[in-house]
This record gives structure tokens, C-alpha cells and sequence, in this order.
DNA sequence: TTGATAGGCAAGCGGCAACTTGCCTATAGT
DNA sequence: ACTATAGGCAAGTTGCCGCTTGCCTATCAA
């Protein structure tokens, strides 16, 4: 069994919230923000005016699914979307037909 | 736009609930069970000891968000899963690679 | 070294969601 | 008609989640 979190609950819980979709959406139009930069971004284009801590307890969450990776730059700490944890998800209840059954 | 639901934040706030993951599950091994029978199947195969009534508000999330579907015959209600809002929920953030540029 | 910037920790508050409880309706069997 | 079964409605409780507030640490620039 890998070490890597987001093979369990946690993300789904994390995808629940609508502000942590968007931080996602945020990082996946541009990666390797950093909180701040997140935050005035949030705010601005999307009309969210939460506080600093709070954008920072969604990205730990968002940490903890295995949905966003982050690096540490001395002062600085840069967040990147992982996709990884979405990719199967849903394969749980969608039943992929066989393609064709050759002849 | 259709006027199918699920088509929003409903099945995210769906799928967060692992309650409602196992009914999924059990819909999708065996489609169109009543409310009891899913009662039955979840406190036997999967521990799980809640109220009838707690599963039926659970399925109505369930039903809110699009993921089933029912059917009234007499005094029975069957279930069915529709797994169509799950499909492509999280190709919002999956970028997918144009799979070769010719040449 | 001082101040500014980027971020972390933890306690506290408010609201909502999950669950229960009690009662009610509708269909089917006898 | 009466009873049992399948389900619905609504109010009340409890616990958790999202958010704020206040304070603390770390890095960099002057």
C-alpha cells in the first residue's frame, strides 16, 4: 500500500467545499502559487473575501486529500495541483462497458 | 440546458458523505432496492445502524444531486443508480494531453 | 538589528448537516 | 373494516466544519 495520502475519504471531503473547487480551478489554470498569491486572486477574480487563515486551512485540506503538493522556497511555500487522487474516483460506480465484444 | 439536476455543487455535497458512497455502492451491485431493503443491506453487509428515516434523507440527497433516480409501483419506491453527474465531474481539472501532434 | 513580509498554531464562535423521535399518509392483505 | 407494511413530514438535538481572532515563528531587506 503507498504512502501517499488521497486513497481515502479525504477527498471527497475535500472536494465538498465550493471555495476549495475553486482554489483547485485557480491552480490548475496556473501552478505554484503561493497562499498569498491565492488569496488576492480568490478575492479578486472570484469575489472571495476570506481570510488569509482560512484559504490556508483549505490548502492544508486540500494537502491532506493529496490534491495540492507543496514546496518550500525560504519564505516562500508554492502549492501545485495533483490530479493524481481524481483520476479514479468515480470508477468505483461507473461500469465501463467492454468495448466490443470482437465477435 | 437540460433540467436533469446534478448538473452543480449538489454532487460534490453528495459524494462527501460515506453513508451515501456505500448506498452508491450497493445500487450499483444491485439496482432498483427500496428503501428497506437498502436499510437491511447496509446494517448486515456494512455495519451500519442507522434509522430507516436517515437513509431515506440520505437518499434524498442522493436523488437532489442527480446520482438516482426512482420509481413508484404501489406502495414500493425502487432505487436506481444513474451514474451520468459522476462522469465528468473532475475533468475540470484533469488536463487531458492531446494524445500525439502528428508529426 | 529592526521592520516588513510569508506563513503557522490554537482557541473560540456560529451555522449547518446528520441523526433521532414522533406522528402521519398510502397501499395491500385478510 | 382492520392491520401490517412501505414510505413521508417535521421538529429537536448534537457534533462537526468553516471562519475569525490573536499571537507566534521564520526569512529577507534596509
Amino acid at each position: 500500500m503507498p504512502i501517499v495520502a488521497g486513497m481515502g475519504d479525504e477527498v471527497f471531503k475535500a472536494l465538498a467545499d465550493p471555495t476549495r473547487r475553486k482554489i483547485l480551478d485557480e491552480l490548475a489554470e496556473r501552478q505554484g502559487q503561493t497562499l498569498f498569491e491565492i488569496c488576492s486572486r480568490l478575492s479578486t477574480k472570484h469575489q472571495i473575501g476570506l481570510s488569509r487563515q482560512a484559504i490556508s486551512q483549505h490548502l492544508a485540506v486540500l494537502e491532506a486529500a493529496g490534491l495540492v503538493e507543496t514546496r518550500r522556497e525560504g519564505r516562500y511555500k508554492f502549492h501545485d495541483l495533483n490530479t493524481g487522487p481524481l483520476e479514479r474516483i468515480t470508477d468505483r460506480w461507473i461500469r465501463r462497458e467492454p468495448p466490443e465484444s470482437h465477435r
